[in-house]
RNA sequence: CGGAGCGUAGCGCAGUCUGGUAGCGCAUCAGUCUGGGGGACUGGGGGUCGUGGGUUCGAAUCCCGCCGCUCCGACCA
């Protein structure tokens, strides 16, 4: 993409209404804009990262051996009140009513529906478990939106559902999202610590919140340095597929102390090494509960047992905050002077910063490096000045900046910098190509 | 939902107390000079002062209603 013709309206100055971090640069970068209090539109800068995000999320979600489905935002209120939801969920649920008087609502999670699709299909255990997913846009009607994505009324989730003949079953689909969920944070660049958790209006018996440590977190939490050193991507990690890997998995996730506010215990905390203790601010980007039969009990769905008698199966349900994501990892990777992306969800790998438009030195290039990075890159052949582009650069995050000027491309060079540490060297442009990994 | 604040040009703000028909910086447009960390100069464009009503000869300014947004607290992916 060329900057000079993209929708990517950078701001030198911060909104007023923009308080924490994360929400100042996604406005000031251009990622998205609001429209009302806690909706917000997402410019081509801010959609490539939640694209990215997606990505990631649905790629562990279908190694994990999920199934991905796509189910609507507007919803008929009859499932809800077969749940008993409709009365008890208040005034976040947006309630709508269509032409024919036809009470409606616009989804805030979707155990009802999936319970539904599941009920008209499943007949037997044999075609079980199942785990359904699909990443739609929620609303709820917050009280107080705040924080910009962080905190929206309006959301795009992850929600996935597990199906299971019995509560063995169930507790190892629950054991195997929450491995897909370590990796997927994983492999953002997060440390998220997975903590117990209230099952609040899901209900529920156990339940655990994944918090990832920033300082304009929502909930102050405790947890064992333990977690950090724990890598869930490398080979000899763990597997899905192997349940002993999963056994092994959930205790050691369980066996480190971990607490948000609510559920701290003093007693449990004095037993962790002094220098293992790790306290601070708390973003909650995935919570997932197992709820046992409470949706296929008041809903009647059931399967034939292996007796041939009906069973209600027993079900969990798993969330990621896509949109969130997005705020959660500004707030844990930023400077002064802008966003550093991940490179995983990077909205471009590089930034081809030309310092001089119309030098047929630097044109001829800045050209050919662009021609090389295709749609990796974002390259700056605006006519502004070489502090503007730099600033800009830093500002949208870019993992990698390619700096071209007028002496290095008289001397066949090109300086690149590395966005996380600032580093720059001075190379060749296929060294750098290379270096990029394009 | 309790408490507080703010709406004036695309963004950040002054002007409101003490009424006289709108201003600054940035951005933008044209031009000149410049050219490696948001450059300088000259000239230009852009505002029903959130909205409806009231008071007044006259309202951004005073009074009332409404709408929107933000912050603190209680609640949440």
């Amino acid at each position: 993409m060329r900057l000079s013709h993209a929708f990517i309206p950078t701001l030198k100055e911060t909104p007023a209404e923009a308080q924490i971090a994360s929400h100042r640069l996604m406005l000031r970068a251009g990622l998205v804009r609001q429209t009302s209090a806690g909706i917000y539109a997402w410019l081509p800068l801010g959609l490539r990262v939640l694209r990215n995000i997606e990505r990631i999320v649905r790629e562990e979600q279908d190694a994990a051996g999920a199934q991905e489905i796509l189910m609507p935002t507007i919803q008929p209120a009859e499932l809800w009140k077969e749940s008993g939801r409709y009365e008890d969920y208040g005034k976040e649920m947006l309630r709508i009513r269509d032409r024919h008087d036809r009470d409606m609502l616009y989804g805030p999670t979707n155990e009802e529906m999936v319970t539904d699709l599941f009920r008209q299909s499943v007949r037997s255990y044999k075609e079980l478990p199942q785990i359904l997913y699909h990443i739609q846009w929620k609303f709820r009607d917050e009280v107080r939106p705040r924080f910009g994505v962080m905190r929206g009324r309006e959301f795009l989730m992850k929600d996935a559902y597990s199906f299971d003949i019995d509560h063995g079953g169930a507790v190892a689909s629950y054991r195997k999202m929450m491995l897909a969920y370590m990796r997927t944070f994983q492999r953002m660049g997060l440390k998220a610590i997975p903590m117990e958790a209230d099952t609040g209006p899901i209900g529920g018996d156990l339940s655990h919140e994944f918090i990832i440590l920033a300082p304009t977190g929502e909930s102050q939490v405790y947890y064992d340095a333990a977690f950090e050193e724990i890598d869930y991507l490398s080979g000899d990690s763990f597997s899905h597929e192997k349940p002993d890997d999963l056994v092994r998995f959930f205790e050691v996730m369980t066996g480190h102390y971990a607490a948000t506010d609510e559920k701290h215990d003093t007693a449990r905390w004095d037993q962790v090494v002094a220098d293992r203790k790790r306290e601070g601010r708390g973003i909650e980007v995935g919570h997932i509960f197992y709820f046992g039969t409470k949706y296929t009990k008041s809903m009647g769905a059931t399967v034939a047992g292996p007796d041939g008698r009906q069973v209600h199966p027993e079900m969990g349900s798993y969330g990621v905050g896509v949109s969130r994501l997005v705020g959660a990892v500004i707030e844990a990777s930023h400077d002064d002077n802008g966003i550093i992306w991940p490179d995983s969800i990077a909205p471009f790998k590089a930034a081809i910063l030309n310092l001089k438009v119309g030098d047929a030195g630097c044109d001829a290039l800045c050209e050919r490096l662009y021609a090389a990075l295709g749609g990796n890159a974002l390259y700056d052949d605006r006519t502004d000045r070489a502090g503007a582009k730099f600033a800009d650069a830093d500002l949208m995050g870019h993992p990698w900046q390619i700096i071209v000027g007028p002496r290095g491309a008289a001397a066949g060079t090109v300086e690149l910098k590395r966005r996380a540490t600032g580093e720059r060297v001075e190379v060749t442009p296929e060294e750098a190509l290379t270096r990029i990994g394009s």
